[in-house]
DNA sequence: TATTTTAGAGCAAACGATTGCGTAAATAAA
DNA sequence: TTTATTTACGCAATCGTTTGCTCTAAAATA
């Protein structure tokens, strides 16, 4: 660093030989002080630390890096063409990474990626500045999980892939919708629609299982034509609603929180009363439908901790520990006054 | 790396020195083949590029760190305790910023913090994993801009801030708002409402005095009640929209595109057409209001163009170089139908 | 032709850690 | 008391680059 670039408020950063100097040790000892691996004396190794947390040192990360072959740094690959709803899921997803390295002193990177540009992952990755990555979302014939696959790197998806061999943390979407539908069928209702935004991601197509499912336990045949996916405008929507009133649906299930807000506003205009007129279920990721009136039904899972799953599972494979190839994690389904029958 | 970690897939390493034996030269020579720093004949200089072409050669770069005191990161400092509505501001910012560094050959470190807590942008600073770094959003008293400024850490912070000697980037939120202002005032209109969010940020400020500066300006007086600020709640929206229609408000100036949304969402409600009823402009960031009929009335900035600033300004100062204290980026007054007097 | 300049390339010391191996002293076992 | 074992610690190599300095041969100058 030249001159004109030191700070004069930045002190002259300590290292282990100085440390070491200045206590008369060897670096060896010094190290072996802060790392507890080795033989070393237990009094020798309380001064040293006293000596540290004194005088505040802090290891260089990337010399301990060079040396050990590690970059404490973890790849999140984060999508760039992806709608404003998906924002808040990968905001927590995120918080729940973060979190989870920082225990272990790792931090994260972002590529940020598109479906057809994963150069910035590429990069990343050649350069060797992570140890693994976890995948925000895949998609069906997804770039990032290919390269990554293809150069041996340690990855975790956040949601379902169908690629081989991917490792994988999930929420239960299946079971989840179905446990909703059957909640559902159980309280009388025949005719349930489900409205849901991109059919290329895998957890439109898990949850739209699950619905099926539950009908086929129930034993009560599904009607398809009230199943609306890919709806991702707002005016493919609407006039999903206006089908479903057409065909007398008694219910709707709402794919996110986004789609759900929508169909909400939607009804509202059409003086639609949710639940006398219509019921109204969601799945659920932000907390803007707390403030609807009425309380809505959802799904609910904990994101967050989606995100500590998958650095977990990294974590475990890059330490060489066997991980179980698909992680799922629970749901909790919140009944409220949207699917209530006892509101007249 | 342990034997176990290993991936069988994965080629070995290729360092310099590696390159350096096979070409028959030493290490310096390959090494400046590369950075082009330093004496070194031409032909010389091509062989070695040739060769590391052919068998893809990508530096270390914790090696290259080490050695030149640099880490290649820069930290992006996301704020966790954000509305569901900053979001597409904050992802599109980062997309300028990671695009913008990735010429450098540099990486974005995320330390995501709250108001009260900094502590992963401490241990990120601490343990020398950044050369600098971009707060994406500033408050009043803000934890991270003080931490950063005591510890000569070289930062720039996306939007204003009131804090003493901060680099920083902003769109001129100010000449911006005066601007539309003046357009509204100019086609005859009086009484003008402004609906905005927190208060504690900056931007909210800016806004709100570029309105009042524009009725200066035009000689006539303002109707304080009005300006409607620190409505973050979707009922303290609405309540601001019945009042200021009580008032008799010929427009509404959204702060942002989800209050805008909301302010049509009530509108539509209570069935007053726009622009004809009320006239309707905002702020954009997202392409939602895209697809609204009417058309919206908006501010336009290039929110990917304040990350490249950012990281340019950032840059600047890591080369030493002197830079302006304040960078202020254009706007653009998108006139459309909502604010329209022609439509009857 | 003798001398200076310069271009091209290499040596070896950093950068700041980790770690396998060696050794002396202390302790335990024979 | 002798031998074996354990404990505490240091030496020096290593990780993969960069870079100041030195050296040699060729080119330029006198």
């Amino acid at each position: 660093m030249s001159d004109q670039n030191m700070n004069p408020m930045m002190k002259k950063k300590l290292t282990i030989s100085d440390i070491a100097d200045a206590l008369g040790v060897s670096k060896t000892t010094v190290s072996r002080s802060l790392s507890g691996k080795g033989r070393i004396g237990i009094e020798t190794k309380e001064r040293v630390l006293e000596y540290i947390k004194e005088h505040d040192y802090k290891p260089n990360v990337m010399a301990k890096g060079l040396a050990q072959s590690k970059t404490y740094n973890i790849c999140v690959v984060y999508p760039t063409d992806c709608a404003t709803n998906e924002l808040p899921f990968f905001q927590k997803c995120l918080i729940g990474i973060v979190q989870r390295a920082a225990k272990e002193q790792y931090d994260i990177l972002i590529a940020m990626v598109s479906n057809t540009d994963i150069s910035q992952l590429k990069r990343i990755v050649e350069n060797h500045k992570v140890d693994g990555a976890i995948i925000l979302r895949t998609l069906t014939e997804d770039y990032s999980v290919r390269f990554l696959n293809q150069n041996g790197i340690p990855f975790v998806t956040v949601g379902s892939t169908t690629e081989e061999g991917v490792v994988q943390v999930d929420n239960d979407n299946y079971a989840a919708c179905r446990a909703l539908t059957m909640i559902l069928l159980s309280e009388g209702m025949k005719k349930i629609a489900l409205i849901g935004g991109n059919m290329q991601h895998v957890v439109t197509q898990n949850r739209s299982q699950g619905f099926q499912e539950a009908f086929e336990k129930w034993g009560k045949k599904m009607d398809e034509r009230l199943i609306y996916l890919g709806m991702e405008e707002l005016i493919d929507i609407e006039n999903s609603v206006d089908d479903a009133i057409k065909k007398q649906a008694e219910c709707i299930i709402a794919m996110d929180d986004d789609i759900c807000k929508k169909i909400l506003d939607k009804l509202k205009r059409d003086q639609l009363e949710v639940p006398q007129s219509i019921k109204v279920a969601s799945f659920y990721y932000s907390s803007e439908l707390n403030n609807y009136s009425p309380s809505i039904t959802s799904l609910k899972f904990d994101v967050p901790e989606l995100g500590t799953a998958a650095c977990n599972t990294l974590f475990a494979i890059l330490n060489g520990k066997e991980v179980q190839q698909k992680t799922i994690l629970g749901y909790e389904v919140v009944l409220k006054d949207s699917t209530s029958s006892r509101i007249a």
